[in-house]
RNA sequence: AGGCGGAUAGCUCAGUUGGGAGAGCGCUGCCCUUACAAGGCAGAAGUCGCAGGUUCGAUCCCUGUUCCGCCUACCA
């Protein structure tokens, strides 16, 4: 392909499917089990199967692509280990809407088909997500997709629970937990999202049993659950109380007396009356407080979180029977106006304050969610957590940037039991049984949906399947727990399970423990947390070496994107619409740690731009270049490509440097400052005058080092931008099947020159100068520029002569040498009859750059002496010195160090006025 | 309530042994110069949140404070 052949403006979509499938159908992604190469595995945080490409898997993708193709052309065997997750409680409520859709639903289907239903709607639509981050060009390894619920995954899942189970780091039993009244289902405490509002705080008089006409003032938000109150506290040293402690009072509404109680953890003597309503059985502090003091718990709500039915909340409440008319069956939404309203027709209320107060809801559906007690499965979680707090303490595994790390350790260390049962279908079903002789006589079923509803005292059987017969009474049918585990009990598994663990395979060996996970703080509890604690456990060594967390991408006004809002930038559309490059450009560059990504569309438009550029400096290459590398070493070419390589060993460095560290965005923006403003601007308008002349030997080996640097800098560019490079690395003269395959630069000695740089420095100034000049006095193009250089020694070199006329081409004026004598200590400007005369004011030498160097070196050594002498004088030790005598002894050091009398004069000065200051 | 992060140009953000205040986008002016107008050149623009302290010298270190964001939390 040729020049003439590529289009004027780069067309992403053109490009980018092809190179894709030819990347597949290659196998370039593909990692070797068994190489004896550096393995570098990075496990994809699997994303739902219910998943849609967001800016938020863009970014995390992008950011792993980068890493990956990073090391695979290190030249090490790499493996993106790609999957998707089930995705319990979100899948679940996909197909419900659907069946509600078609006017059917889970129960009446029944689990059996329920769950072929799902299966069936994962085959058809549960991978779309995958040729999503296909077209953002995640270079997974998708041979070795995975999905959570594959059989190996799900035996590992099996397995793990067992060995829990037997080192009794797994118990079932009847505990408070957070149920969803929509989802119908136990979350652990992280799947609540705590939410603020203004709620109310209400104050209720409940009567003393002895004396009705006296009553205690009790503080509440939730008088509807006053009704499973089983006791009133106050604390124990409360002068105002403490008389009433074991007295009874009367519940409002009811004909039930309860208890006052002293209770010191539960009880804080300034907030409200000092006296709180016990409700064991909906509310956590209370179900605490309820152990301590020995209290019954009474349910009032039904998994719906509605208020139970008119008998049985007479039966357990004991209360009246009109308020039980008006309030069985209410949403406890609608209960508590409604206790309001009872109340206050009693005159029971004191006051009704307005209050802040944290709701929860479910982060799935957004329900508010209930404390409720029912029998679950818990992980026994402190085990695990101290060794998973010494690997992140001991640096086993680094958490990048490490400001994330108090933050794991902070939850690690307060961590709870994680309730891992769900009452769903879709999921690992519990592999625990019981036996229904056993535990009485035959489990009842419950009515909506034939599940068996296991009762609390039922002896589990845990087992990697079903076992023949139950071990105690060997007759007994067996019936296995209808809950399913946490969708996030398998994906602490991920990264062992996904390499085939419990199997000991070549995967295994060679990728476990994986190098780096890439992932959101969102999920650090949810995620990364267990996965330590599991990997830990079943692997006996740490899951990963290196955790980066990135930021959670927002809008360019810095609200959280949601689809309610409407304020989402679809990543489908952006890759339609500029490139997918671009958009991975975008989310490199604006990738800095500790700060939320704030994307705005104008960002990617800029980065389109960047695109655009870069394949036109390809077009400019292939006209010229003849993709020869030049023989000749680098410090006897012509000095511009002498710059070049010098630039660009040390761009090299750098992003090797900084991508080392996860800074994409440092990374990203070397490049772009290099590619654009370096190379384009400067080394190619630079290489054009060398072409003018195209038979010569200079033009020839311009010719080689424009090729040889811009094949370099399409591999630096690759892992940001795959497609634009590898699209133009193929269009070059080039040897190899792709660029993927190519070796990523590496910073090279023989390419340094210092000499060159100062060349260039000179010549830079020099444009820079008269070009400003130009434009200040607004001077016709046509007109010519004269620059006067000062300094005599440099036009006895041969190269001084390229530079000069370079600069007279590039900034179209003459450039002519005056005697260094006129040097000037800064640039000036002046405008003579013969037109416009630039002077710059350089010390020239024979190596510019290092003359350049030195003065720099030699002013800030300057002012740290001069620092530091100040700082004697001060200092009342010298005292006894007179000032004058002081300076004199630096004196000679500081003229040595000071480039000119004026810079030393000044510091004396200021020496003499810091004096007197001080004399004062 | 506690913990963490942020505040630097109109916008989005870089900026570590403490000494020069920077980039991209936007804006203004000039240029369709044979890779690119999705471009080139030049320019304007900041009391580095506020108040103290340390220092010869502070965007940077210390203390306090305001505002914004996030995480954790049982204040009924």
């Amino acid at each position: 392909m040729s020049a003439q052949q590529l289009e004027k403006i780069y067309d992403p979509k053109q490009v980018e499917d092809r190179w894709y499938r030819h990347w597949i159908e290659r196998g370039f992604f593909h990692a070797s089990s068994t190489s004896t190469r550096p393995s570098y595995c990075i496990v994809i945080p699997p994303p739902n199967v219910t998943g849609s490409l967001h800016v938020g898997h863009a970014l995390n993708n992008t950011l792993q692509d980068i890493l990956v193709r990073w090391r695979r052309m290190q030249g090490d065997n790499v493996l993106w280990m790609p999957g998707i997750d089930h995705a319990g409680i979100a899948t679940q409520n996909v197909i419900e809407r659907q069946l509600q859709a078609e006017g059917t639903s889970r129960e009446a289907l029944g689990r059996e088909r329920f769950l072929e239903r799902v299966w069936e709607w994962k085959a058809k639509s549960g991978g779309r997500i995958i040729e999503q981050l296909q077209r953002l060009g995640a270079s997974c390894d998708w041979d070795r997709l995975r999905f959570t619920m594959d059989p190996g995954l799900s035996e590992a899942v099996r397995l793990v629970f067992v060995r829990l189970y037997q080192d009794d780091l797994l118990y079932r039993g009847e505990r408070l937990i957070n149920w969803c009244p929509r989802c119908l289902t136990a979350l652990s405490d992280i799947e609540v999202e705590r939410e603020d509002i203004t709620g109310k705080l209400y104050t209720i008089r409940y009567p003393l049993a002895d004396d009705p006409t006296q009553y205690l003032l009790v503080a509440t938000t939730r008088p509807e659950t006053m009704l499973g109150d089983t006791a009133v506290a106050v604390h124990p040293e409360d002068d105002r109380y403490r008389h009433l402690i074991g007295k009874q009072v009367r519940l409002p509404l009811t004909t039930r007396e309860i208890p006052i109680v002293g209770d010191a953890i539960l009880v804080d003597r300034e907030f409200g009356t000092g006296a709180v309503k016990i409700t064991p059985a909906h509310d956590f502090n209370d179900f605490e407080a309820g152990a301590r003091n020995r209290l019954s718990r009474i349910k009032i709500l039904d998994i719906h979180a509605n208020l139970l039915p008119e008998t049985e909340l007479r039966l357990r409440t004991k209360i009246e029977i009109e308020a039980a008319g008006l309030l069985a069956g209410l949403p406890v939404q609608k209960a508590r106006p409604k206790v309001e309203q009872l109340l206050s027709a009693r005159l029971a209320i004191e006051k009704v304050e307005p209050h802040r107060m944290a709701l929860g809801r479910c982060y799935r559906c957004k329900t508010v969610v209930e404390p409720l007690l029912s029998d679950q499965w818990f992980v026994r979680i402190k085990p695990l957590a101290e060794p998973a707090i010494q690997v992140v303490e001991n640096g086993r595994v680094r958490i990048v940037p490490e400001a994330w790390k108090n933050n794991y350790l902070g939850w690690m260390r307060d961590i709870k039991d994680w309730c891992i049962s769900r009452q769903i279908w879709w999921g690992h079903q519990i592999p625990a049984w019981y036996c229904e002789n056993c535990s009485g006589s035959g489990f009842l079923r419950r009515a909506s949906d034939g599940e068996p509803l296991i009762p609390s005292h039922a002896i589990p059987i845990v087992a990697l399947t079903k076992p023949v017969a139950c071990p105690s009474c060997k007759s007994g049918t067996l019936v296995q727990d209808p809950d399913v585990l946490d969708t996030w009990f398998s994906s602490a598994l991920w990264p062992f399970s996904t390499l085939g663990w419990p199997q000991q395979t070549p995967e295994l060996k060679t990728f476990y423990p994986t190098s780096t996970l890439v992932t959101g703080l969102d999920i650090l509890f949810f995620w990364v947390a267990r996965m330590i604690m599991m990997g830990l456990k079943f692997m006996g060594e740490v899951p990963f070496r290196d955790v980066y967390i990135h930021a959670l991408v927002r809008d360019a006004e810095g609200q959280k994107m949601s689809k309610s809002k409407g304020n989402v930038i679809d990543p489908l559309h952006v890759m339609d619409q500029y490139g997918t490059d671009a958009l991975r450009f975008t989310l490199a560059s604006m990738s800095s740690p500790g700060r939320d990504v704030k994307l705005a569309e104008e960002r990617i438009e800029g980065y389109r731009n960047f695109t655009n550029k870069i394949w036109n400096a390809a077009r400019f290459i292939l006209m010229h270049a003849d993709g020869e590398r030049e023989a000749v070493p680098p410090a006897q070419r012509p000095f511009p490509n002498r710059w070049i390589l010098s630039r660009l060993t040390t761009a090299t460095q750098n992003v090797n440097a900084e991508l080392q560290q996860y800074r994409f965005d440092r990374a990203a923006s070397i490049v772009y400052q290099f590619i654009w403003h370096e190379y384009c601007d400067w080394y190619l308008e630079l290489a054009k005058l060398s072409l003018q002349n195209p038979s010569g030997g200079d033009a020839r080996r311009t010719r080689h080092t424009l090729f040889e640097t811009f094949e370099t800098m399409m591999r630096l560019l690759h892992p940001f931008t795959p497609f634009l490079t590898e699209e133009i690395w193929q269009a070059l003269p080039h040897e190899g099947e792709s660029i993927v395959l190519q070796s990523y630069p590496m910073p090279r000695d023989d390419w340094r020159s210092p000499e060159a740089e100062a060349l260039f420095s000179l010549l830079e100034r020099s444009v820079a100068l008269m070009r400003t000049g130009r434009s200040l006095l607004n001077y016709s193009p046509g007109k010519s520029v004269d620059l006067y250089v000062m300094g005599a020694h440099e036009q006895n070199r041969p190269e001084f002569e390229l530079v000069r006329s370079s600069i007279g081409h590039l900034a179209k004026g003459s450039v002519e040498i005056i005697s260094v004598d006129d040097a000037l200590s800064s640039d000036v400007l002046r405008l003579t009859d013969a037109g416009v005369t630039v002077g710059i004011g350089l010390e020239v030498d024979v190596d510019l750059i290092k003359a350049l160097d030195r003065i720099k070196k030699q002013r800030d050594d300057f002012q740290k002496e001069a620092g530091r002498l100040s700082g004697k004088l001060a200092n009342p030790e010298f005292t006894e010195k007179a000032p004058s005598e002081v300076i004199q002894e630096h004196k000679d050091r500081l003229q040595i160090l000071a480039h000119d009398e004026g810079l030393l004069k000044r510091s004396e000065d200021q020496l003499r006025d810091l004096l007197r200051h001080r004399s004062t």
